[in-house]
DNA sequence: CTAGGGTTAG
């Protein structure tokens, strides 16, 4: 059984998974909560979460704690969020205490399922239960409030920590760069380099480097890419190379997106993605078209992101037949339908040229999955080309779907004046935010 | 020998 068990732990492929597996049934070791637990060990690192999930069934009263929080993991791991939590409340059930292993996944699936109930009350079982002084659970509950949006309380976490790690400093640059704290997150990254001992590691710095394009601070993003040269080289990791493309393009400089783009080893997705928006929001559509086609001639399969970017690119620079074209061809060439995101950048595409009645079809045939985006765009075109009769049913429809969305009824007073017409008028001017436009513009 | 972190659009 001892062979067998460390057989199981050494096992690296499916095949060899089940021959174990077999061996450990016929020999008559079966049930044995050693075994199942290689067992079930085995085939979550595989990947393998069906037979996982046979084999933790059948342990039936032998579980302990080590199996309930592999099970608990492997799903948090492989995104199967809601069975994770199915999992825990089995555990709770069973009267079963978590531990410092139990709850970390929790936090990642309270995050997937978009709950924060259930992170915010696994919060409060660590302080319960006295976990808050292992790092790597609290890291887990900072990851859930940065996660969340909710700086303060990361914050208040954050400093209550007697013990932090790179992957704290790394949450609290991520958390201050997503809030718009791009100077808090920049403060972090100084700290964590003047502490001795604390390594800034490449997880660091894609979140550095986010937070600096946020800003459009040049010079950081020069500081930080002096960093990175002087720790990593320039042959940089993928996720390393895609921030410093998408920040120096965000900051103006595309020369030096397109230098970083040449000297990088290892394209992903991502990496050419990150290049085409450049080249689009740099007003370079041929460029990103070109750059779209040697993507696809190398064998990278577009996802719906590289596709909002491209169609993007197409309406930024008037590319309405490229842009046509591509998007007529989502489902047959690249194995997806469009989402609602295709739509609304079509919907901008025509409706930025003055095709607002071409765009208005577009959106009639798409009912069902409207949304407040799409309207948003071809009303902002109807302002563009002075079109009331389109701007009218589509500012109508915006107040329809997005009653509560300020920023509509901005555009729109925005419009009237433009238009010097009564689109103002057929919105519905009870609505609280209404009257408040109304009393700005009054003023 | 079971727990944690990064990059792309709008």
């Amino acid at each position: 059984m001892v062979a067998l068990s460390f057989l199981l732990r050494s096992c690296t492929a499916h095949s060899a998974a089940l021959q174990c597996h077999a061996q450990s049934f016929i020999q008559g070791l079966l049930p044995n909560s050693i075994i199942q637990t290689d067992l079930l060990l085995l085939y979550s690192k595989l990947g393998l979460l069906h037979e996982a999930r046979k084999v933790f069934d059948k342990m039936l009263d032998r579980k302990n704690m080590y199996s309930w929080n592999v099970m608990i993991a492997s799903y948090a791991q492989n995104c199967m969020y809601a069975d994770a939590l199915v999992v825990f409340r089995e555990f709770k059930f069973c009267g079963l205490r978590p531990d410092h292993y139990t709850l970390p996944p929790l936090f990642k699936a309270s995050v997937g399922v978009d709950d924060s109930s259930i992170g915010s009350t696994c919060h409060g079982l660590v302080i319960r239960l006295g976990y808050e002084g292992y790092v790597v659970v609290a890291n887990s509950v900072l990851e859930f409030y940065v996660k969340y949006g909710a700086v303060s309380q990361a914050c208040c976490v954050f400093s209550n920590m007697l013990c932090t790690d790179s992957v704290t400093w790394n949450l609290m640059i991520l958390g201050f760069g997503r809030a718009g704290l791009c100077s808090n997150a920049m403060h972090c990254f100084r700290e964590m380099l003047s502490l001795g001992g604390m390594r800034v590691d490449f997880m660091t710095l894609p979140s550095v480097l986010n937070a600096c394009g946020k800003e459009g601070d040049l010079l950081k993003v020069r500081e930080v890419h002096g960093h990175v040269v002087r720790s990593f080289g320039f042959d940089v990791d993928a996720a390393i190379g895609n921030a410093l493309i998408d920040v120096y393009g965000k900051c103006g400089c595309l020369k030096d997106s397109e230098k970083v783009f040449r000297t990088m080893h290892f394209l992903n997705l991502v990496t050419w993605t990150t290049m085409i928006s450049c080249y689009g929001a740099h007003g370079k559509g041929e460029e990103s078209l070109l750059l779209f086609k040697k993507m696809v001639d190398e064998g990278f399969r577009p996802n719906p992101v590289t596709l909002t970017a491209i169609l993007t690119s197409c309406s930024r620079s008037g590319l309405i037949d490229q842009g046509k074209q591509i998007f007529s061809s989502i489902c047959s060439d690249y194995g997806f339908e469009p989402t609602v995101e295709h739509y609304a950048c079509m919907v901008d595409l025509l409706s930025r040229r003055g095709y607002l009645f071409e765009a208005l079809e577009l959106l009639q045939s798409v009912k069902s999955s409207e949304t407040g985006s799409m309207w948003g765009a071809l009303l902002a075109g109807c302002v563009m080309h002075k079109n009331v009769e389109v701007g009218e049913i589509a500012a109508h429809r915006l107040f329809q779907l997005e009653p509560n969305n300020a920023s509509n009824y901005i555009a729109l007073s925005a419009g009237s004046i433009l238009l010097e017409e009564s689109t103002f008028d057929q919105a519905d001017l009870s609505h609280p935010l209404a009257q408040m436009i109304c009393k700005i513009l009054i003023i």
